[in-house]
DNA sequence: CTGAAAGCGCTAACAC
DNA sequence: GTGTTAGCGCTTTCAG
């Protein structure tokens, strides 16, 4: 039994105050200085100023909220935080971005649990938080219906919704989808699946960027069939199965880079040589697909750069300068590692390397 | 210019009692139910429930927690945040088991930015925190001073101080230093240096590292001399020269991962082998162990099960349970990659493979 | 210059 | 059962 260390109490203006013999009001202006309307002889601010030391005074932040109605502290929501030590780095860098500027300007950053979506916003807009940032927010209309009844300042990170109920970042993950068909078409591909895993039909960035390689393949004049979609569990996805029963695929693009490793992981349990037998391609390059074997091509996204700015414009938002923009679309890259290659057996030769028309 | 959403005004307590036609303890009693004293009818009860819906009542936890003198919200600090994109996914592990942990009892965790250590904890103690998890809490006269004079309810994660002002979470870095040198040694080096950053001087981590590391080296008998020290920039560390200027080091044992990471590429660029010429082993065994060419052997800490610890911990304490232990230790192990080999000039052959003594 | 006083929104005695 | 009341610690008008 540890003995209760003597937590000594806290003090509060009011004794500081009655320390130096003069009126709350007085330590208040000293203290914080801030209403024109006080002003105190420096004398007296001096004895305040040794009063509040030798009591060790600490203003109360509550106190001073509650007041001011500001806190100072906005909040990160992000989706299955229950994944982040899983691998992705993604959730790293983000978080990186929006703590280190919001720190530059003294906010502090909250890291909320995961809350239903149906009630998200309104329980948020308790008083505590100045603004949200919200990663993946999802376009559904009771979010929308959210949004716009609540006083809460909201950003949304990876997240391209139809409405403009608050700022969003993204970035263009279309663009992004469209490299990496560009890519594998290039190197002799044709029938290059999407992959995809049960339960994030929702997700923004999925959308888009399923979007963007639908988009890509009909660019290219390779028809879309429905068996180029594989999807899967997450956990385990039964890729040779898949495979067997939709013969020809000689690629695949996972929606993410957690999902494509395990693909890959189940592709070469079952045998395949990657990228031999099967080229895999990713979104989001991060240290991740350093860790490979072999190393994934992946879509980079400046992550980092996308979180400072939904910091900085949700700062903005609350400190009452409305942004400018309303929306900012980050171009991606693509980061050619060891896990895409010519297909093996080619097969149609003659379209090998020319991807292009016909 | 977008034209600032309306936002709708928030509801406050009084409203509701209005609406409803009662008082304001009714409505606090009917929604948020504690105190014994108060009944209300379940007819009057259904009216606050509704009206409460009606005007979308939010309760405003600001006012709550000046009352209660409960934030039901933990901070977290962590010194150099700004490597946390850097590689090392340490961070991601500490911060998934300390939310983990704090989610599942409806705490929220505020990530702090990083502050010096002569106001840390006095500065926390503003009332907007019920405790902090303190990372690295360095073991100084100052802190201690604080720990004793702040009513903030504090444990430290990976620290180990001589005082036993607050719960201490940390892993078994001596022990985790002996297998180490055990591993070098059973390998046939003699030679095994010791490296660490300009600036971590303070680390808590650090120092019993070292010293496990000292220990083991007298436990196999091997004289310590100034030299095995290598100390040099984490950001470039010069390899090559200490090399040069210390004949005969075949191994090199890092302080953390990172670091063993940089001394890796440095080496390798000096045209250096590892582990042929030289072997490397780190502390902290994550995925970006496997990042690295070739993979690097390091001593895993169960950091994930330490941080849910010490969010237990905290809680305990602020609730008023003190905790049964002061302090926990948690084991660790070495994975062994590929980094680490026999060395290839083997200096004393009948040392080899006969470690322990002599 | 200075201090009294009115709250910010909520809880919990306490009296009825 | 129910409402009145006294704060939590701070900021800020406003009258002196």
């Amino acid at each position: 039994m540890m003995n209760r260390i003597e937590k000594p109490a806290t003090t509060t203006m009011k004794e500081v105050a009655q320390e130096a013999g003069v009126s709350i009001a007085a330590v208040s202006k000293v203290l914080h200085g801030k209403g024109p309307n006080i002003r105190v002889s420096e004398a007296r601010a001096e004895v305040i100023r040794e009063a509040a030391k030798k009591l060790r005074y600490q203003p109360n932040g509550l106190a001073r909220s509650l007041r001011m109605s500001r806190t100072h502290t906005i909040g990160l929501i992000w989706e299955n935080m229950a994944d982040i030590g899983d691998g992705p780095l993604y959730y790293m860098y983000l978080l990186d971005g929006v703590a280190s500027e919001l720190f530059r300007k003294h906010y502090r950053l909250t890291i909320l649990p995961e809350i239903p979506h149906s009630s998200t916003i309104s329980s948020l807009s308790d008083g505590r938080l100045d603004g949200v940032i919200w990663c993946k927010m999802p376009d559904l209309p009771g979010i929308r219906d959210q949004l716009s009844h609540s006083s809460l300042n909201v950003v949304g990170l990876n997240t391209q919704a139809t409405h403009s109920l608050c700022p969003m970042i993204t970035c263009d993950n279309e663009h992004g989808s469209g490299l990496v068909v560009d890519h594998l078409v290039e190197l002799g591909h044709r029938n290059i699946a999407f992959a995809q895993d049960w339960g994030s039909e929702d997700t923004p960035d999925l959308i888009t960027r399923y979007d963007g390689y639908r988009k890509a393949l009909q660019r290219h004049e390779i028809p879309f069939t429905e068996n180029l979609l594989f999807r899967c569990d997450k956990h385990k996805p039964e890729v040779e199965g898949w495979l067997t029963r939709n013969q020809g695929i000689t690629a695949i693009y996972a929606w993410y880079e957690g999902l494509a490793g395990k693909i890959m992981a189940s592709a070469q349990d079952a045998g395949y040589q990657i990228p031999r037998d099967l080229s895999i391609v990713g979104f989001d390059s991060t240290l991740y697909c350093d860790t490979l074997s072999p190393k994934l091509t992946a879509i980079r996204q400046p992550i980092r750069e996308m979180a400072q700015a939904a910091a900085r414009t949700l700062m903005d938002l609350i400190e009452g300068q409305a942004p400018d923009k309303t929306s900012y679309i980050f171009p991606c890259t693509l980061d050619v590692r060891e896990s895409s290659s010519h297909p093996a057996h080619s097969r149609a030769p003659e379209s090998q390397r020319r991807g292009n028309l016909l």
